[in-house]
RNA sequence: GCCAGAGUGACGAAAUUGGUAUACGUACUCGACUCAAAAUCGAGCGUCGAAAGACAUGAGGGUUCGACUCCCUCCUCUGGCACCA
């Protein structure tokens, strides 16, 4: 009996399967299981006033899609969803409506869980959790008093970011060009007490422990580089007044015979200490105020021009050669990083270079370039000892044009400059015009420059066989004429000679060491910041950079040391809408916490929400609120005012989701065992230096108080690109170009937008949204949809559709994993086009297609699955297996080329040899063709894939 | 400046242990159906060329029988960092 064809409606069909989904609890996550578990998370919204946007969409179908498939291989999941709710924009939304942000966050959340829930993702909704609910920000709270009961939360009065216009204090982290991050305004320096949490003490172990998870490179990358581990010495530098010594951080102690001068931050604590030994107090002190009344932006606007004034009247003695260094203070010097201090060495390091230039300081160069062979035919065999050489290595300059003599060597690919070795009774500049004369010819010659700097080579000398430690002296030479005499036969059958035009010659010359003996000829000025080889470093001279920095470190009386980039979190904001800091302040008695019994210490009702200028939140204009008895001595106290930024909230959520209702503790030990940690994340870019180090810093502290059961939250972490506007501008509410998802789930289908949003194109890279292009997803489904009324169980099914759709099994289920969405879309899409040529379509083959196509959109696919008479759902289905030997097929198509060229195809089994294969291309008239009048040189088989013909004319 | 990532038809893109470049989708053209249109279905669709063929993966070189894929130099775009010693 043929059922009546319906067209597809995706309205009916979606909120039928949405209520039969949450009247069942189909995706509650089980705490008790015996199924393995699987915790996948997606990063929880902040419920903003304007809804959903189609990048919490992208993330969330990607999450849902492998939560899916997890459950069909047999996993509990946990797939949770909740609200990240304290934040700014909610509170100056309450500002300017004067809506309670309680009531805004109640009906913005009530938005995005309706329109979540209309686009069908599997999460367990009894899980959800809210950062504002004083239920969960007790936990909040109470963590951090763990943190200041460790000694990690202390209070610090620093200069901060503030935000005049959100009147706010910023983090490092959310300051973008000196700008402030939400809102755009500059960024303004003021002293403030603030909150501050030691993530520096676990900036090594943020660091290494990367090593142990598995995130995508990039995400790593940009997390070292933010903690931004630097491993150097710190040497002393004694002064001519007082105990106290210059303590500089460097990682190039190699260099340290090269210091010309050392230089202090403006803010160093050594430059007051003086003050009354320095001659030129007045011009210090004035030089200190100009810096401290320019904001960071003047300083970088300022096209980073270097200033500093010298410190008269003081100076420091070299640790080493005890010569007298003069000491600067200037604002290139950063007091926060390293010592605030830094030895001076100009001839090896950008900024001391330019500074010496403007200030006319000495330069002295203590490192010469040494470069060592390391691929190819020039690599250094390891257990060969090195032929020392000295040689004159010359550049020849045309005697019109700029343009420089390079001989290429016609037994290896090797390029470069007249070189040639110095004899024992000769000067460099007789071997230079000796050897560009015996071997180019050229008479007129004469030497213009011989450089004091020598390159030196490692390398593995191909012709002589053996390991050579070259030290090159570079010699310019003008030539006065093109006057030029026979060269030797044996010389010219060894190289030629070629005239290179200076703008060429670099890309040349490029990895080699003959570049840098232009340079030192034609740009000697130039600073050599590499690693090399140390001279003018009285006993270390010779030595490799590698070598010198520890030995010249120990000779100094230096320590090896380790420093970061990273700077402990400021955690206070003075603001209403956030976790009130848990402290009490007594005169009596400093700093007290609230007692764990009386957390939560909640949000008190205010009228006003508008922050103060001063600086203080809301908060401290509610006297009943801040006035309390101090717990520890019962006298009159304060309490904190400023609250906690909403990264708080957001560091341990994920911790809650395992037991969102427990009264007692933020999570039960038995729920974090079985659930933690996370098995997959994916979120943000934008989140890497921010939410996630510092939830991987508060799960390390946790860990080590005993609390949870692995050092890091996060097995794999992963990425999407940002979903941009049509015509690849960023979406964005002030210019209007923000796509409504609710109109498109409206028009079109929650399992139109899904699916589109996984085939737009690559899910890690960033990609313009397209309405035009969507229509291609409905019409799938379409055909999809239509395709289930040519089901049958008497359909035959073809070796031809058998091995597709093997092939189909192992590509979907492989592209989830590598969240290579796009591609598994379309190799359904492809299959789909197959079964539709057919009369009729086997109903194992079309289960096992919509089994896999499931994930991606379930609405759809449940319809068709009970439609075909199925009484489960097909999301409890188990995961569709291949077979690899129905993933080949029974005749492959051999490309068949001429001489590289592709010219045909032949049809073949899988699995021929060469000769049946050669036989059969050559019976082939398109090919034969080909043949006429060549003798066939060589054969080139590749098995099952190619086949290439070389041919060449026949000579006779 | 430094660190990542990207550059392929009109458009979104596919293909990388080197092996038939442009799969899949969109747009477009033609045809079928229709009084007509939409929808749907079928055919075509890199450039030049009548064809044979030649040329095409940001540019230029190189390695190779063969290069989107590897090497060198350079350009453009996106993101991040930026006086970090």
């Amino acid at each position: 009996m043929k059922k009546p064809q319906v067209p597809y409606n995706h309205l009916s069909i979606e909120s039928k399967w949405q209520k039969v989904w949450e009247d069942t609890s189909a995706y509650k996550a089980l705490d008790n299981s015996d199924k393995p578990k699987f915790y996948s998370l997606i990063e929880f919204p902040f419920p903003s006033g304007s809804g959903l946007h189609t990048g919490h969409i992208r993330s969330n179908v990607a999450m849902d899609i492998i939560s899916r498939k997890r459950r069909s291989e047999g996993y509990n999941v946990l797939f949770p969803i909740g609200w990240d709710a304290f934040g700014l924009p909610t509170e100056n939304y309450a500002i300017k409506t004067g809506i309670h942000p309680i009531e805004a966050t109640k009906q913005n959340t009530d938005t995005f869980r309706r329109q979540l829930k209309t686009l069908g993702f599997s999460f367990d909704w009894s899980r959800e959790v809210n950062t504002s609910d004083p239920e969960y920000y007790k936990w909040t709270q109470w963590i951090f008093l763990q943190m200041y009961k460790k000694g990690l939360a202390y209070k610090h009065k620093m200069a901060i970011n503030w935000c005049p216009k959100d009147k706010i204090g910023l983090a490092n982290e959310e300051v973008i060009d000196g700008k402030c991050e939400r809102c755009g305004t500059q960024v303004e320096k003021r002293e403030k007490e603030q909150w501050m949490l030691a993530i520096t003490k676990y900036a090594d172990r943020l660091d290494k422990d990367l090593d142990t998870v598995d995130y995508l490179e990039r995400i790593k990358i940009q997390q070292r580089n933010w903690i931004g581990k630097s491993e150097g010495s710190e040497i002393e530098f004694k002064v001519s007044v007082g105990e106290k010594n210059i303590n500089v951080f460097t990682t190039r102690a190699d260099t340290l015979f090269g210091v010309t001068y050392v230089v202090l931050s403006p803010e160093h604590s050594l430059v007051s200490e003086w003050k009354e030994k320095i001659t030129n107090k007045k011009e210090i002190e004035d030089y200190i105020a100009s810096v401290k009344s320019r904001t960071e932006i003047d300083r970088t606007s300022e096209g980073k021009e270097k200033t500093g004034v010298e410190l008269k009247g003081i100076h420091a003695f070299h640790p080493i050669t005890n010569e007298e260094i003069p000491i600067w203070i200037a604002d290139y010097v950063l007091a926060s990083y390293g010592t605030g201090a830094v030895m001076a060495v100009p001839a090896h390091d950008e900024r001391d270079n330019e500074f010496a230039q403007k200030f006319n300081l000495r330069i002295k160069e203590v490192i010469e370039p040494l470069l060592i062979g390391e691929r190819g035919a020039d690599a250094v065999k390891e257990d060969q000892p090195f032929i020392e050489r000295q040689v004159a290595a010359v550049v020849v300059k045309h005697w019109e044009k700029e343009e420089y003599l390079v001989i290429k060597w016609t037994k290896s690919d090797w390029v470069g400059f007249v070189t040639g070795g110095i004899d024992k009774n000769e000067d460099v500049a007789t071997a230079a015009l000796r050897e560009v004369e015996e071997e180019t010819g050229y008479t007129d010659l004469e030497v213009a420059n011989i450089a004091d700097r020598k390159v030196h080579a490692k390398f593995y000398q191909l012709l002589k066989k053996e390991n050579r430690f070259a030290h090159y002296q570079p010699v310019l030479i003008h030539l006065k004429s093109g006057a030029r005499k026979e060269v030797d036969s044996g010389e010219l059958a060894i190289h030629t000679t070629e005239w290179i035009s200076k703008d060429k010659i670099e890309a040349i010359l490029a990895g080699n060491s003959m570049r840098h003996i232009l340079w030192s000829l034609i740009q000697p000025e130039k600073p050599l910041t590499d690693d090399g080889l140390l001279k003018n470093s009285d006993v270390f001279s010779g030595m490799s950079s590698d070598e010198a920095r520890k030995a010249i470190t120990e000779a100094a009386g230096g320590k090896m040391v380790t420093t970061f980039k990273l700077r402990d979190w400021i955690f206070s904001r003075q603001r209403y809408w956030g976790e009130p800091i848990p402290m009490i302040h007594c005169k009596k008695c400093g700093w007290i916490p609230v007692p764990e019994k009386d957390l939560p210490v909640t949000l008190p009702l205010v009228a006003k929400y508008q922050p103060t200028d001063s600086g203080e939140s809301p908060l401290a204009a509610i006297s009943e609120w801040v006035n309390v008895k101090c717990p520890t001595c019962d006298s009159d106290a304060k309490r904190e005012t400023d609250t906690m930024p909403n990264w708080a909230g957001s560091s341990w959520y994920f911790l809650r989701y395992t037991d969102p209702h427990n009264k007692n503790a933020f999570a039960g030990v038995d729920k974090l065992n079985h659930w933690t940690p996370v098995d997959w994340y994916n979120g943000g870019m934008e989140h890497t230096t921010l939410h996630l180090l510092y939830s991987r810093f508060w799960h390390k502290f946790l860990f080590d108080i005993g609390l949870v059961p692995t050092a890091e939250p996060y097995k794999k972490r992963t990425s999407h690109g940002l979903i941009l506007a049509e015509g690849g501008v960023k979406m964005s509410k002030s210019i209007g170009n923000v796509i409504n998802p609710d109109e498109i789930v409206e028009n079109m289908g929650a399992d139109t937008l899904r699916l589109y949003e996984m085939f737009m194109g690559p899910f890690d890279q960033p990609i313009p949204w397209s309405t035009d292009n969507i229509v291609g997803s409905r019409r799938f489904i379409e055909r999809v949809w239509n395709t289930h009324y040519k089901v049958s169980n008497e359909a035959q099914v073809g070796s031809k559709v058998e091995s597709m759709l093997h092939k189909t099994i192992m590509k979907v289920g492989e592209d989830i994993e590598s969240m290579s969405f796009n591609t598994a879309v379309s190799s359904l899409m492809i299959l789909l086009n197959t079964l539709e040529k057919e009369e009729a379509v086997s109903k194992e083959v079309f289960e096992t297609f919509l089994k896999l196509l499931a994930p991606f959109i379930p609405h759809v696919t449940e319809e068709i699955w009970s439609e075909l008479g199925n009484k489960e759902s097909i999301h409890s289905q188990r995961w569709p297996q291949y077979d690899k030997l129905k993933t080949i097929d029974s005749v492959i198509t051999i490309a068949v080329q001429i001489n590289g060229k592709t010219r045909t195809t032949v049809e073949i089994e899988p699995g021929n040899t060469e000769e049946i294969v050669t036989k059969k291309a050559l019976e082939i008239p398109e090919i034969s063709k080909w043949m006429e009048g060549k003798n066939v040189r060589r054969i080139v088989f590749v098995k099952d894939k190619i086949i290439n013909i070389i041919v060449d004319l026949k000579t006779e």
